[in-house]
DNA sequence: ATTTTTGTTGACTGATTAGTCAATTTTAAA
DNA sequence: TTTAAAATTGACTAATCAGTCAACAAAAAT
């Protein structure tokens, strides 16, 4: 078992559980199954596995945005597989999409947010953005405000379906979800 | 000088600045210029500040929303009246808006969040969101997701406006935000 | 087999925390 | 003016916290 992998499973459960300000340091070493002092030998302060916990999540979320990109052709279908794999990842991960939006929520590991690993695979994103733009597939508005508000809009989805997980099959919401987001885009 | 107001306001400000779980009951007070104990005069413990902090600034939100919306008379611009008033509001009280998002994104207040001064207010929101369906001037989906997306791109608005407050009165820039808006409500 | 390195423990500490309380001041009432 | 009630103080406490450390265990390297 890799305990430092434990710490982080447990840290993130207790986090979204109780808030950041609720979570000792001695909870999530017991809820890990590890003895206190092992968590200092794999992060140097509490603020660093909150930084380290940040870091890896973000990392990993921002790594499903463009799955399978390639196996569509059209722009409007890849916009939409980015749309679903977002939405997808968040469902499939409750407690790290919580924990992702808590943080972004809160001042804390500022530094971590700009870190150079999350700016590089959303430059990617960005990119694809800036192509649809151009193509006059997405409208021509201020681009950090328009993919924040799509972020947003997808949170909404995930916090939604989260509370209610049997509209995650039902079609007919789906497609109207897609239309909103769809429709708050183009042109 | 109301001492209470005084600590409310220090706690929004550092609670903001610092996060709840880096802002001791002693900050708080030092902040407000009062002594240590009297905090726990006008708050039980100081979950209960927050809870009570959370409440009015909440209310404070709910009670602007509809305002003058008496002096419009269609309904699109009724509904463009509540998405200004709602985004104008959070720019003229920012660090209140951001403590509102912040709590909104933790496990706490829990209990607050579903508070009857809360919902009521929300209720006249909601007749009027069910008022727009039923005359066709917004698309008919689940409610529920149709309000949380409004108040998400709002939200979204808010955080870029902060960011670059020289776009509030671009017109342009606020006329394509409305575009966005009304385009993902729409039929 | 022996040494070195790395992982792990849990009792410990000094600092900090939320919350208390007896004493004092201020305000209001009689 | 006298008395009672409410507001305010800041030193205090018991509990809790983040982080340390000496000792031990396991694994890797020699």
């Amino acid at each position: 078992m890799d305990k430092k992998e434990l710490l982080l499973e447990a840290a993130t459960k207790l986090f979204v559980a109780r808030g950041l300000h609720a979570t000792p340091t001695s909870a999530i070493s017991k809820e890990a199954g590890v003895s206190a002092g092992i968590l200092f030998h794999y992060f140097k302060t509490k603020d660093d596995l909150i930084d380290e916990l940040y870091l890896s999540i973000k990392k990993e979320l921002n790594s499903s945005i463009l799955n399978d990109i390639n196996k569509i052709n059209s722009d409007i279908g890849k916009l939409r597989l980015i749309w679903s794999n977002l939405w997808n990842w968040g469902l499939d991960n409750k407690l790290k999409f919580k924990f992702l939006q808590q943080i972004d929520h809160t001042n804390c590991s500022e530094k971590v947010k700009q870190h150079p690993e999350i700016m590089e695979k959303q430059q990617h994103f960005r990119a694809f953005i800036e192509e649809s733009i151009d193509k006059k597939i997405i409208k021509n508005i201020d681009i950090q405000f328009l993919m924040s508000s799509m972020f947003y809009l997808i949170a909404s989805l995930v916090n939604h379906l989260t509370m209610f997980p049997e509209l995650r099959h039902n079609q007919v919401f789906i497609e109207q979800a897609w239309e909103m987001y769809y429709n708050s885009l183009k042109p």
